[in-house]
DNA sequence: TATGAATGAGATTTCATTCAT
DNA sequence: CATGAATGAAATCTCATTCAT
């Protein structure tokens, strides 16, 4: 029942598990000196492999960037999704521990593996327009899934009916944006905890003094 | 009382003009193309001019980027300090305003001139080490200075005595981030404004229903 | 038996063959058109290889003449030293021979190779600082082998107990040198072994008239 | 009677004054930094004139360093030659004398201006083929002096009579080059001196111990 | 006449990609 | 399959020379 779907012959297996060393390997150099400094033979080099042997995995230098920027991708959405739906909120505290959820789990993913918030903010967009684009849909996409969030609030009337909820949750994102940011200097969780700590009453409590 | 302030000749003055147009065309290029996509001959295409004469006028590549990023840098500098002082706040609702003021400069800057939000959001901090880290300053800069108005605030009692000033000018500069990102894709002035006013609203009044 | 001494592969030989060919191609052309206007691609293109290839093979052009410079003057000090060691020598007549069998060396080398002559005396210490300091130093070199070449002599009691051995020896280098230069005009093995034996009578009989 | 020849105005004078300047600002430059190192900009910031003045006295690089060169060796020539004519010699003792005082005027020459070995020797012959064929030359030049001298002892007895003129004189030469050199390394006075004794007394008594 | 701004030929060097072994 | 030698496109940068001012 196991590997019904895809027999896989222990060489494929370990094709597979070459493949992925390789997008491991380059996710570090280009988060380490950045894309255009980082030479094919910079990757495999690090991985004792000829510089030949790349392309027998990937088309090209394009080619391969892409798939690390897909992984990262891939694993800065389960954070943001896993466990979470909107659905499962009913309340304004629900929706405040959610969040803190959230955010904890982003923080932790940026704080293991700085490569993330690095590659994301710094690296990608640079590369070319598609890459660009990508990064752009990525947080179109965060801002989505928190725009259906709000909604849901407002349907179950926790949230102000009035909130402009495409915008908010622009700028919810924003605040997200922030916090990785802040990992790139600041990786302690310590410091991470707080900046999500402090967006969260900036989002409940705003900032002004009681009247 | 004319050229009296600064003597200037007629060549000298031309000279600073075409230094200026240099900027401006590497400015072109680099937000459209990419820094790594342009070639210091495509600059020089540009202008018309010989591609020898850029090095009359920058050292070399790094250099030319270093002024863009520089000029750019001081224009939103500007927009974010000009007329501006924390102090000049002494109520909530003058702060509120303050903010709009700030925001709408800022969105104009960003929707004036696309090449602005592109160049310091997407092309900036892939360029490499030296690079990120002005991008960074930068960001650190606009967060101090938010920090300063907060302060301020907390200070003359309009703002919560027990706000997290720095992680929140922090949270508070990620939605200024949000701000010019969504200028990338959505740059008419209607969108920002409201955009804009969905960050106040937050920091306001919280996204919660009133109870 | 065959390839125990060292155990290189087919392919590794291959590659220092195309390297010895590198620099052989690389003294054609700076002993030809000079260093400085032998161009990379020249090379290159005289060994029918890309231009790229080069690189893979010596840092750059002055990693190039580096070792074709240390080529050469291994090569001429091959023919100083090799069986000529100073205390061989014990009669005025061994030293003749000797200094004959030293002169004969250098002229062979000077006349199979042309290059040497051109390369040693007009291209190299042109090149820049460092390379003449090793002109110099080689000339020093020569200049120290006779002059112990002399010191043996007094010793022995066959040469002038009152010779200066280092302007002497400086003197002699001075004439080895102006029979690499007559060669680059006049390379017929004739002519090279006339003034070899012109030197040799002015070190031992002198240029006056017998009293 | 003095300016009847060619009688120049002051600004002719003038512009003779800054042809000679800018050949000895090249001459410097050339010395210093090598004829390929140098740029026709050097050359001109060094005498505080714009660049572009230098191609009014000049034609072009190649051109000056021409210039420098015939200089250069004009000078040399004025030490080999000036009031050393072969037939006001018709001893060996005058011959002697004559000699020590070619050597100590040419060593001055080396001295007072260590340019001028620099360049003869380090420099010219790699600038082109040209060049180098001007310096060989230049060398057969005082080969030809020295045999003219050489001549002329043996027409008066007081040289060897079955002395090789032309690979004799050849062999002084290169005595003269060994003086030249050795003026690069150890410029002091004193050492040139020595080193020119050296030369005569091999020239006179030979090297072998009296039998 | 002096100047220096403009020019582009040309040289060096890197590196993604191919392909024979 | 893995390898790495070979390649050349392409980019950066320099500087001799011209020429308008």
């Amino acid at each position: 029942m196991t590997s019904s779907a895809t027999p896989v012959s222990r060489a494929e297996r370990k094709k597979q598990e070459l493949r992925r060393e390789i997008i491991d390997a380059a996710f570090d150099c280009f988060a380490e000196r950045g894309y255009h400094a980082t030479a094919i033979a910079d990757i495999a080099t690090r991985l004792g492999i000829g510089h030949g042997t790349f392309y027998r995995y990937f088309e090209n230098k394009r080619d391969i960037v892409d798939h690390v920027i897909t992984d990262l991708v891939d694993r800065v959405k389960v954070a943001l999704t896993a466990e979470n739906a909107p659905d499962a909120v009913s309340t304004l505290d629900d929706y405040r521990t959610q969040t803190a959820r959230i955010g904890e789990s982003l923080a932790r993913i940026f704080h293991e593996d700085p490569r993330v918030p690095r590659m994301l903010l710094f690296e990608a967009a640079g590369i070319d327009k598609a890459m660009a684009e990508r990064v752009l849909d990525f947080f179109d996409l965060a801002t989505a899934l928190t725009a259906s969030y709000l909604t849901h609030g407002i349907e179950l009337g926790y949230l102000r009916a009035d909130l402009d909820v495409d915008n908010t949750a622009s700028a919810i994102t924003g605040m997200i944006l922030a916090s990785a940011l802040s990992s790139l200097r600041k990786p302690e969780g310590e410091h991470q905890r707080k900046l999500s700590e402090a967006v969260r009453r900036l989002m409940y409590d705003g900032i002004a003094a009681q009247s």
